[in-house]
RNA sequence: GCGGGCGUGGCGGAAUGGUAGACGCAUGGGCCUUAAAAGCCCCCGUCCUCAGGGAUGUACGGGUUCGAGUCCCGUCGCCCGCACCA
């Protein structure tokens, strides 16, 4: 692991050390203070729940998505467990029963990188992290329930998992099916997707191939549709997110058409094709299927050339986003195949490298006007494209397509019985003729695939099954639970450890007891994230849920996590929910009734002029945002906006941040910079700013502690109001502020009220004592060292601001007695004038007219309108 | 390529269809100090100005409205996801 890196602080930031040194004013002292507080939240057992909600008040479960543990804390991780505690405790103090707990999702392909790379034992590396990383995480000062904590490669997780896999698979949702792999043919290995660079194995760099395995299968899509309608359920969600799941699930209506082959090939008789767009079958001038098809396989039997096109094609290994930007090609077959419609017609088959086994049937057929893709292939190719929709208020004689299909609707022309329809009237109308003709039905087409959950790994949870020649697969009995890893691992072998190990694997039948061999693959670690959040509700159960906990807390009532994983944990995590609902484990169909989408982190990066990444300690910034490398006085291109990693040298430690800043700087710095849903840019003179404030408030404070009145002193009426409406509306903006996740709104609130309560400074002392009370409670979620801080100095020996109920706004000192109107004439703003509350409608009018700069952009011209919205403005038509 | 999102001063951003730029950061000027640090005060979108104001401005081009950063249509740029990274 690096060094951790040197920051570049400047001197007047580190942390201060003893104070009532004589010579220096005094400052807040974050170093002794943040844990001393979190020491006494933690003897008070502050954030500690029963396993069941005990009913004495809402229950509210908060979650953060848990950590990979990677090594170190990163800044993402900041600001998502800042984001959680600041609910957290809000909520808490709203009188909620707060179920905050943190664990580890701690299998996966980094630890066995680290065993190729470096000889540590998977297991010593994830757990060394997760020391480390734990520290850190209690250094922030997150209200967690640390009793919960679990990590998912821990037997007594992951057993209880293997139990969960033999109870889905009882209930039917689980199959044993083929799908297609990168393979090295090196490093005779199965590479994950971003293993595969430009199309080679990123050890070996040999040009992948893919292959064929057979797999463990969530059956996902029988839950297509509930997945999909539940959806609206989901009112704490956000729209782009559902709108993402909605569109990944992919219902789609539309016929299944066979094309009968003009002559039978290797035994196949048709192709069978899914299109949305039956209406369209008349403008027909290719048919392709996907180049793993079966026909595809039987035409590269007798012909070389399209067996190096579909070898070509399987080069370009599994991901959809690298097949479907490869420049779009094909090959023809020479099959032809006969149009349902068109007597006598035949069609050419090709392969194309854009249409994909894994959606509808493996085969289109092409309807270039109509389609672009399908268009732009016709084009390249020299296939003839027949106009078949009319858009309206076009001529059919005139009408031609050039370079852009048509796909909007239209009128058909040129399609025999389907002439003058519509396009929704020609697809019933196609779907009709093609079902009296047997020649294909209407259905409904999902673009949401089974969950294959089979890893070729050993640093995953194992697979309880047992493969038996006699008996075939068959299931680890719940007995014999759990199936632990072998701790005796190679890693100098390149492949599954788990398949090469000498003994593992050899086991006796559990039904008939003879000679047998365990299944080696692991699950896919999105398994272990797919029901971590019920577990958390009974976390050392002997069963994987203890109903009475998980009932009593889910659903989690607000999640919060990065925007990437919108779709498949989200949904994967759905999907389980609703099986171990429909088999009576849990009370709810959906894991996660809100959901917070937090952007990610970034900073400057720098490169030197030879192309090197410079850290930002290695550079020397100008006040006008441009560098020069420290080492050569070199210029450096600086790039903002670049997303903190490890290749671009700009990421920043946490634990250095908390270091010289304290916990308390770091998440407000985080939560003030911008609204947490957007990416964030660190930056060392924001950091600097909310650290002054954090001083500043301790002063305000310090400075005024002494002279303050009892507490329960009554602030006298007159002077005292206007500091007294701050306090009052401060309350009631943080609170509306807190309430919309608008936390930056919130900082920019607290900042105004730290304005008006020095500007107040001569003010009625139970005014001035209201105000700093209430600042001290209204920052503790956000920064709740500096709170406690606060607070004792305020109320000393009154216990803890973690204890104490959030503040009410009194509504009556919230009102003002005037207010300012905006007065426009034609939508331009002319003056603004002031009036009373209460005043009505023709004085406000009267008023404004008078205003010597609305009389002059009246210019002597009628008032054609007058309109008045109240509170807000006037506007004057002319 | 497909799906989703975002775009407002030098920077991060604020703004139930109703005074665009709150609040903060940076820069500049000033106070305090022997000096610095810390702290405090002022200015701060652009252009014009008779110093009252005026024009213009929320990526770009259109539209709806008394009134658009906000709603609608189109374009451009950037970001996320694409099923074996987590």
């Amino acid at each position: 692991m690096a060094a951790p890196r040197p920051y570049p602080f400047p001197p007047e930031y580190r942390s201060p050390g003893p104070m009532n040194d004589a010579a220096t004013p005094a400052r807040y002292d974050f170093a002794s203070a943040e844990p001393r507080w979190q020491q006494a939240w933690d003897a008070q057992d502050c954030f500690k729940v029963p396993d069941v909600p005990d009913g004495s008040r809402p229950k509210y479960y908060v979650l953060e998505m848990f950590p990979y543990p990677s090594g170190k804390i990163h800044m993402g991780h900041v600001r998502n467990y800042t984001l959680g505690d600041v609910v957290a405790r809000y909520k808490r103090a709203r009188g909620h029963q707060v179920l905050h707990p943190m664990g580890w999702d701690a299998f996966g392909l980094p630890a066995e990188n680290a065993a190729r790379e470096r000889g540590v034992h998977p297991a010593a590396w994830t757990y060394q992290n997760i020391a480390t990383m734990r520290a850190e995480l209690k250094r922030m000062g997150l209200s967690l329930e640390w009793d919960r904590e679990f990590a998912t490669c821990d037997p007594s997780y992951y057993g209880q998992q293997q139990k969960l896999f033999l109870d889905f698979l009882q209930a039917g949702l689980v199959e044993r099916k083929e799908s297609w792999v990168n393979w090295d043919p090196v490093d005779h290995t199965v590479l994950a997707n971003e293993q595969v660079i430009d199309g080679r194995g990123w050890r070996s760099g040999a040009p992948v191939e893919k292959k064929k395995l057979s797999q463990w299968f969530f059956s996902i899509t029988k839950y297509a549709p509930e997945l999909l309608a539940a959806l609206e359920t989901l009112d704490r969600w956000p729209e782009r997110v559902k709108l993402m799941q909605a569109n990944w699930i992919g219902r789609s209506e539309g016929a299944r058409v066979r094309f009968p082959l003009a002559t039978p090939v290797a035994g196949h008789e048709s192709v069978e094709v899914f299109t949305t767009r039956p209406d369209t079958l008349f403008g027909m001038s290719f048919l392709a299927v996907a180049a793993e098809h079966p026909l595809a396989a039987a035409a590269a039997e007798a012909n070389p050339e399209i067996a190096a096109f579909i070898a070509e094609v399987r080069a370009l290994g599994t991901s959809e986003a690298a097949i479907e930007q490869a420049e779009k090609r094909g090959i023809d077959t020479g099959l032809r195949v006969a149009h349902p419609f068109i007597e006598g017609a035949t069609f050419p088959v090709w392969i194309a490298n854009f249409v994909l086994m894994e959606y509808g049937t493996g085969a289109i057929f092409g309807c270039p006007s109509g389609d672009q893709r399908d268009l732009d292939f016709a084009r390249k190719y020299g296939l003839p494209v027949p106009p078949v929709i009319l858009p309206p208020g076009e001529d059919p004689a005139s009408f031609a397509i050039g370079r852009t299909a048509y796909t909007d609707e239209g009128t058909l022309y040129n399609s025999g019985f389907l002439d003058g329809l519509g396009t929704a009237e020609g697809k019933r109308a196609a779907i009709d003729a093609l079902e009296a003709k047997g020649a294909g039905t209407g259905v409904v087409n999902w673009r949401l695939r089974d969950w294959g959950v089979s890893r070729q790994r050993y640093w995953g949870c194992p697979i309880p099954v047992i493969h038996c020649e006699a008996c075939g697969t068959v299931p680890v009995p719940a007995d014999q639970l759990p199936v632990t890893l072998p701790e005796d691992v190679d890693f100098s072998k390149p492949g599954n450890p788990l398949d090469h190990h000498p003994a593992w694997k050899h086991v006796a039948c559990p039904q008939c007891g003879a000679a047998a061999r365990r299944e080696t693959d692991t699950f896919d670690t999105f398994v272990d994230s797919s029901w971590y959040f019920a577990r958390f509700t009974a976390p050392k159960a002997a069963t994987p849920l203890v109903a009475e906990a998980a009932n009593g807390w889910l659903p989690v009532d607000q999640y919060i996590g990065g925007i990437e994983h919108a779709i498949l944990h989200l949904l994967y995590s759905r999907f389980f929910t609703r099986a171990l609902h429909g088999m009576g484990q849990l009370g709810t169909p959906e894991p996660f009734a809100g959901l917070f989408t937090q952007g990610m982190v970034q900073h400057a990066s720098y490169k030197a002029q030879d192309g090197r990444w410079l850290a930002p300690d290695e550079v020397d910034v100008a006040a006008d945002g441009s560098a020069t490398d420290k080492a050569t006085g070199l210029a450096v291109t600086v790039s903002r906006n670049d997303k903190m990693s490890k290749s671009k040298r700009n990421t920043i430690d946490p634990g250095a941040i908390i270091d010289h800043y304290g916990a308390d700087t770091a998440r407000w710095f985080i939560l003030s910079d911008n609204p947490p849903d957007r990416d964030m840019e660190w930056t060392e003179s924001g950091v600097s700013g909310a650290s002054r404030f954090t001083q500043r408030l301790w002063r305000l404070v310090n400075n005024a502690a002494d002279g303050l009145p009892p507490p329960g002193a009554v602030p006298a009426e007159g002077a005292a109001r206007a500091l007294r409406r701050a306090t009052h509306r401060t309350i009631q903006a943080v609170t509306e502020a807190l309430e919309s996740f608008s936390f930056n709104v919130a900082v920019a609130r607290i900042h105004e009220f730290a304005n008006a309560i020095e500007q107040g400074a001569a003010e009625d002392g139970a005014a001035r004592r209201e105000a700093l009370e209430a600042v001290a409670r209204l920052v503790s979620p956000m920064m709740p060292h500096l709170a406690e801080e606060l607070w004792s100095m305020l109320r000393p020996g009154a216990g803890l601001v973690a204890n104490l109920p959030w503040l009410e706004a009194e509504e009556a000192l919230t009102r003002a007695d005037s207010l300012t109107l905006a007065v426009q004439v034609l939508g331009k703003l002319r003056a603004t004038i002031e009036v009373p509350v209460g005043t009505d409608e023709a004085t406000v009018f009267a008023l404004a007219e008078a205003e010597e700069n609305v009389q002059r952009a009246i210019a002597g011209r009628p008032i054609r309108k007058r309109i008045h919205v109240p509170g807000r403005i006037v506007n004057f038509v002319v």
